[in-house]
RNA sequence: GACUUGGUAGCUCAGCUGGUAGAGCACGUCCCUUUUAAGGAUGGGGUCCUGGGUUCGAGUCCCAGCCAGGUCACCA
């Protein structure tokens, strides 16, 4: 089918044709070396203009002035704008000058992109600007771009709806400059994080994303096929199980920035596919490692904005060591005034429902406790603080606590009322790992779609001897949002998921006029005349559609034949 | 999944108790040799998300649907 051009789509689609016929390669091929960037040239120039009178850049056109004789635009390339400075007859210095009143003027438009070379000066109004000696045309776009305006801070026309933004993150890219910052944050991030890592001499390790057997965490999982194996594989949920066998293997510290993949709500906090480290490291426990996530998000916090000190949304939050330290009952202790430590069952589920939680039956104690912190305390927690010793329940990876019964040695990073990490001192107890899968196989036939499932090649390899090791798991993107003061996932990932578009519904409209017997010119119209399908058009008054297309012929400037009215007649009786 | 707000030009948005679809920027044409979101003049551009209904008449009111945002629930 052929693509519906706006006017301004059209007009850019000549504009092409034209510079093909002046002998101008809208897309050339050859390098375009710069030797200037924006940035460098605004920082630069007026202390040192030594270096800049022969400077080559390139970048997009972000806006055009034309003054007769002489025009201003500014091009956009990596590092930021720079206003540029056209002269007509220093552009075409003989007695031709379609180059400047032609392809400049004419045929080149906000959103190209253009490579070029001049020298540096301050115009009238201060403004550092490249005096343009020579241009060339280096792509040329078909689309208009928005254009977002700025005076003193204030901005103009934003580019602002999540959908477009998320759709065309290029235009988002383009457009909003603070946009592209906060992507090049969140790479430092993981580079930060990266370097803190391998200079432990940790091992950075990739493990497989299809899965046989999904594990290692409690969710729902994608599920694929595999044609030649003929069988299920999942998209991995966490790669935890795959790490601990590389550490029974005997690598002593081993990572991966693994996206895993959970078919899960999506919401704010929520992408079906997301990032995040998982680090173990073997001989050492889970107190070892608070101290290591510590130390490490302070490294990177400082490495991004050195300093500990960081504003997010309305709150101001400090990453400074040492963060504070709650086991999970004094937190609960501390938000709701109630010890619940020695609590059975039936008492903690009674208090919680008299502070307004709702319980069921299939709640057991350690639920019970989990949701009385996920609903008082979590939410509460704002400055980067570990919640230590979960009930066992809710953790079948992690090893039961070396003192107190009933719980487990882990611990969550909780910051701006969510987790950002999650760690345990790696149950290495190869029967009891057993018997904690089998109580997940339990839940799992009582209906919990999150059970983990038995993976038998891992029990293998603990039985074969894990070292007492302490494990983390870090979620990059929640990270993200914080250190770069992003409300939501979708701002912090390039491409988060979006229900896909529906195609229009009126597109198959000319087809099936056409079917019917009408030339394709006019079926075009109908369709502009409102008329969806046949069956429209077939109720529709013949002299009425009649008018519409010798109306419409007139507006658009049509250069065919009006149709006869028995012509119509004749279409819509079929 | 529930509730809620919204969908009007390429972009940002106005459009009252229903009465011939608007603005700014962008785009076209003409004029203009240094402008600062915007040089001057002028012109074109719309399936008002889709489909039904009420009405002489619907961008506006009603119903259904699609899409998106926000909040909540599950989950990292």
């Amino acid at each position: 089918m052929k693509q519906q051009l706006s006017e301004q789509e059209q007009i850019r689609r000549d504009a092409l044709k034209e510079l093909r016929k002046l002998g101008i390669d809208p897309y050339p091929a050859r390098t375009f070396d710069i030797n200037a960037t924006a940035r460098e040239i605004r920082e630069a120039f007026p202390q040192d203009n030594k270096g800049f009178q022969d400077v080559r850049v390139a970048g997009r056109i972000m806006s055009r002035r034309i003054m007769g004789n002489a025009s201003f635009a500014e091009i956009q390339d990596e590092s930021g704008r720079i206003q540029l400075y056209f002269n007509r007859d220093e552009i075409c210095p003989g007695e031709d000058k379609t180059l400047y009143n032609t392809v400049f003027k004419r045929l080149t438009d906000i959103g190209d992109i253009i490579g070029v070379n001049g020298f540096v000066f301050t115009t009238r109004m201060g403004e550092t600007t490249i005096h343009v000696r020579e241009f060339t045309l280096l792509c040329k776009s078909l689309r208009p771009l928005p254009v977002v305006k700025e005076k003193d801070g204030k901005v103009y026309d934003a580019f602002t709806d999540p959908e477009q933004r998320y759709r065309q993150r290029h235009l988002d890219l383009i457009v909003n400059p603070e946009v592209r910052n906060v992507f090049r944050q969140r790479a430092m991030l993981m580079q930060q994080m990266r370097d803190f890592l391998l200079k432990q001499a940790y091992l950075e390790v990739e493990t497989p994303v299809l899965q046989p057997i999904y594990g290692g965490a409690a969710a729902r999982p994608f599920k694929t096929h595999h044609h030649t194996l003929d069988t299920t594989l999942y998209l991995r949920i966490a790669n935890e199980l795959y790490l601990k066998r590389l550490i029974v293997g005997g690598y002593e510290g081993v990572f991966e920035f693994a996206k895993d993949f959970r078919n899960e709500g999506m919401g704010r906090f929520h992408n079906p596919e997301f990032t995040q480290m998982e680090l173990y490291v073997a001989y050492k426990d889970y107190e070892w490692m608070m101290g290591l996530v510590e130390e490490m998000v302070e490294n990177i916090v400082l490495g991004m904005h050195g300093k500990t000190l960081l504003t997010v949304g309305e709150k101001s939050i400090d990453f400074r060591r040492p963060w504070k330290r709650y086991t999970m009952y004094e937190a609960i202790a501390h938000f709701t005034g109630r010890d619940v430590s020695e609590m059975n069952e039936t008492r903690i589920r009674a208090f919680a429902e008299s502070i307004g939680i709702e319980t069921d039956n299939t709640m057991g104690r350690g639920k019970l406790i989990d949701e009385l912190f996920g609903e008082k305390c979590e939410p509460h927690l704002i400055q980067p603080t570990f919640i230590t010793d979960y009930p066992v329940e809710m953790s079948p990876l992690a090893k039961k606590h070396r003192s107190k019964p009933g719980l487990v040695e882990r611990f969550e990073a909780i910051c701006n009322g969510k987790e950002i990490c999650n760690a345990f001192s790696e149950l290495n107890d190869p029967i009891d790992q057993r018997q904690r899968f089998e109580e997940q196989l339990e839940l799992g036939r009582r209906g919990d779609p999150e059970a983990m499932m038995l993976d038998e090649d891992f029990l293998k390899a603990i039985e074969t001897g894990m070292p007492p090791t302490a494990g983390l798991g870090i979620g990059i993107d929640r990270l993200a949002m914080i250190l770069t003061n992003q409300a939501s996932i979708q701002d912090v990932l390039f491409f988060p998921q979006m229900r896909p578009e529906k195609p229009a519904a009126a597109s198959s409209a000319t087809e099936s006029f056409t079917g019917a017997g009408i030339p394709e010119h006019w079926a075009v119209l109908l369709k502009q005349a409102g008329y969806s399908d046949l069956s429209s058009l077939r109720q529709a008054n013949p002299n009425k559609v009649f008018n519409q297309l010798c109306g419409l012929r007139k507006k658009l400037k049509i250069d065919i034949q009006p149709p006869r009215p028995e012509e119509v007649k004749e279409w819509i009786k079929g």
